[in-house]
DNA sequence: TGCGCTCATGTCACATCTGACATATCATAG
DNA sequence: CTATGATATGTCAGATGTGACATGAGCGCA
């Protein structure tokens, strides 16, 4: 998959602000790895903030650390199903991963 | 998958108000299956909307007409991502993503 | 310096998903 | 009744996702 240079570009410390500009993405695409970014920075802020180790959580779900910190990042490799199965295995509520979806950057 | 059982007694005629009931779910597995058929409901009415045939929406999004009823059956074998592509495929927007897996019965 | 803890990244066998095809059901028109 | 068009259901080879493991980097602490 293309989009797999994404995680690479962040990494070197490019602010993710609209993602689309240097990748050459579709809309729809694009619409897709941001819908991903806002459902991972959720699930990283909720792991945190009950005070989980990515080993903790990963035992938590039945998954394993390496995958976790995949989910965080967003990889390509993490389906849309896995993170918000493990949004909802944190209680989060149908609504609130409704919202993560629907707009990025809310508290 | 256990939760196949699911459309087949949907098919049976059987109202599904909290899909749980019967079967054995846990409540993050239900809560998964129904925030899965709003989507797929949400995508049946943005086709019908849009006087499309199963069939030539198929072409538009990549794909068969067997795979397209089976997404807006929310038939086990297919998965979040292929519902959220599909939808962002006809237009709908992050916004109404989220809010069909927020809250269900929404017009 | 070395140790323990946490997170990141690459790899791979195995599991699940996907498009395509065949076939079935169900209307509705002729 | 019988075509025709739309939708549903089952199957399968090939594509994609998954947990597990290995390993490395960063950090605080003795």
């Amino acid at each position: 998959m293309e989009a797999a240079k994404r995680k690479k570009l962040q990494r070197a410390g490019w602010k993710i602000g609209s993602t689309q500009d240097f990748l050459g993405l579709s809309d729809e695409e694009t619409a897709f790895v941001e819908l991903k970014l806002g459902l991972s920075e959720r699930l990283r802020i909720r792991r945190v903030n009950s005070g989980l180790s990515q080993d903790d959580f990963a035992k938590r779900i039945g998954s394993s650390q390496s995958r976790v910190a995949k989910m965080e990042a967003s990889d390509p490799s993490v389906s849309l199903d896995l993170l918000v199965r493990g949004l909802l295995a944190t209680g989060a509520t149908p609504k609130e991963i409704g919202t993560a979806i629907a707009r990025r950057h809310v508290a």
